[in-house]
DNA sequence: TCTGCATATGTAGTGATTCTATGTGTGTAG
DNA sequence: CTACACACATAGAATCACTACATATGCAGA
């Protein structure tokens, strides 16, 4: 109903996620903890987005997923990267450098 | 039915065309060759996302177009920004900018 | 001539993805 | 005992780029 003013670009919440997960296993809570702050407070990842994408990723097999007792010692859903996402990830990663470059030139041409 | 390997980031395509609009009037398929010659062969925006933009920016209020005669001898419709189209371009190059580098920083984080 | 190609505009339908809004439940601090 | 942060999830709406298709013109070459 509203003016959707879309804070992520399509597209670019599934590098963000395996970009995070990369260091070690995350609980999708934490994850969006984690891009916060990695943004600096620039990126604020939904839960609407958030979850839908994590079970995206791992219906894709990209990440897997295992419920864990947390630090806080709550049960909480663990992510972590499968080797296809690792593999997933280095090409997404590649794909956007290319595509900034690309915008890049236009806005500079 | 294909696998969407969508070309373009949804949201950037509008920018593009601003952008590329800036220096002067150009017609639809004017722009996307355009858009594909700065972006150095990378960019290539297809018609069924080209026109209806144009006609998305243009029911904004961004661009406004006339039918002239091209260099070539045949019609075209021919696209330029509007004042608020000028504004617009202003605030999605800053926008855009701040994304790119938001997503630097998680990619380096 | 006529055949094809680059130019030029457009629509219909599909698919992918992010958002808002809402619902559930737990552990802890005041 | 009452908030609040944590933690997961889905439904429905909106947006937007894509494929595929339809139409038409001017020119070059066979």
């Amino acid at each position: 109903m509203e003016a959707k003013k879309s804070d992520l670009l399509q597209g670019t919440l599934d590098l963000l996620i395996l970009k995070t997960l990369k260091p070690g296993a995350l609980h999708g809570y934490g994850i969006a903890q984690r891009i916060l702050i990695t943004s600096r407070e620039t990126l604020d990842v939904q839960q609407g987005s958030l979850y839908p994408a994590l079970h995206r990723l791992e219906r894709k097999g990209l990440v897997e997923s295992e419920w864990r007792e947390g630090e806080s010692g709550r049960m909480a859903k663990f992510y972590s990267l499968t080797r296809a996402g690792r593999k997933q990830l280095a090409g997404e990663l590649d794909q956007w450098e290319r595509y900034a470059r690309s915008i890049g030139w236009v806005l500079e041409g």
